[in-house]
DNA sequence: TCACCACATGAACGATAGCTCATGTATAGC
DNA sequence: GCTATACATGAGCTATCGTTCATGTGGTGA
């Protein structure tokens, strides 16, 4: 008698059931929360969905996003070092794309349904 | 193998083609963020995972997870306004649960998506 | 009504994040 | 070689986060 009712959180919205983020482990948890902070951040996030479209040396992201160099170069290197994105020489430029596709989809995902959760909010308490 | 090339994200492991992160305008990207960052910590993403389980009371998850009751009532606080989860009385408990069906997918996809991430990750620099 | 339980909430504190500023490193052109 | 460009990096500052501690609020049963 935990809670009332086992109560698996479905009502019905999206129908597609994916397997689980079942029971996470504190590690695994950390580590899973270490590469979303990556997308929680307003920069971060425009760097990534930027990126998605093309790939951008690092002026250009700065000019793009409307952020300094610098501060676009400190987040590039974390955003590599979770493995979201990779840095290629041109010349005297580099050219940072997203790492390879489940980054993509994952910001698609994470973007939509964080649409829908918004659309579902009301202003009860 | 797959660091290298252009990427049009639709080819790939779902076949459901969301519509694309596009081109997020600053506010919403600060508000996709702020969503976002409820997933991006232990504490929250442990508590969602449970959640995603079953329905728990507040107690319930706090010895659940090992955290203070005061802790998790804070974060909790936080999610529902996120929307992320509700609370409902029973007695003189308030069972949790999850949102919807959108937030558990979030989670799954999250979860699943830097799980493949992590195994593509080497020990490069 | 009174004690008790479950949860919420405000204040305070240490830790961390993200930015700017200044400087270092690598490539290209002269 | 020298200079300019493009990017990386370290130090430092401020703001914010997540936690704990103490206290408030609401429901329950004697």
């Amino acid at each position: 008698m935990h809670a009332g009712e086992p109560m698996p959180p479905g009502d019905g919205v999206g129908g597609r059931d994916v397997i689980a983020a079942a029971h996470l482990d504190e590690s695994t948890a950390a580590s899973v929360a270490a590469t979303l902070q990556a997308l929680a951040t307003p920069s971060r996030l425009l760097i990534l969905t930027t990126l998605r479209q093309s790939a951008y040396s690092v002026t250009e992201l700065a000019t793009a996003i409307g952020m300094e160099q610098s501060a676009v170069s400190h987040q590039l290197r974390l955003l590599r070092a979770l493995g979201l994105v990779t840095g290629q020489r041109d010349g005297r430029r580099i050219v940072y794309r997203l790492y390879d596709n489940h980054v993509a989809q994952l910001l698609d995902q994470a973007v939509h349904h964080i649409e829908h959760l918004r659309l579902g909010l009301r202003d009860s308490d």
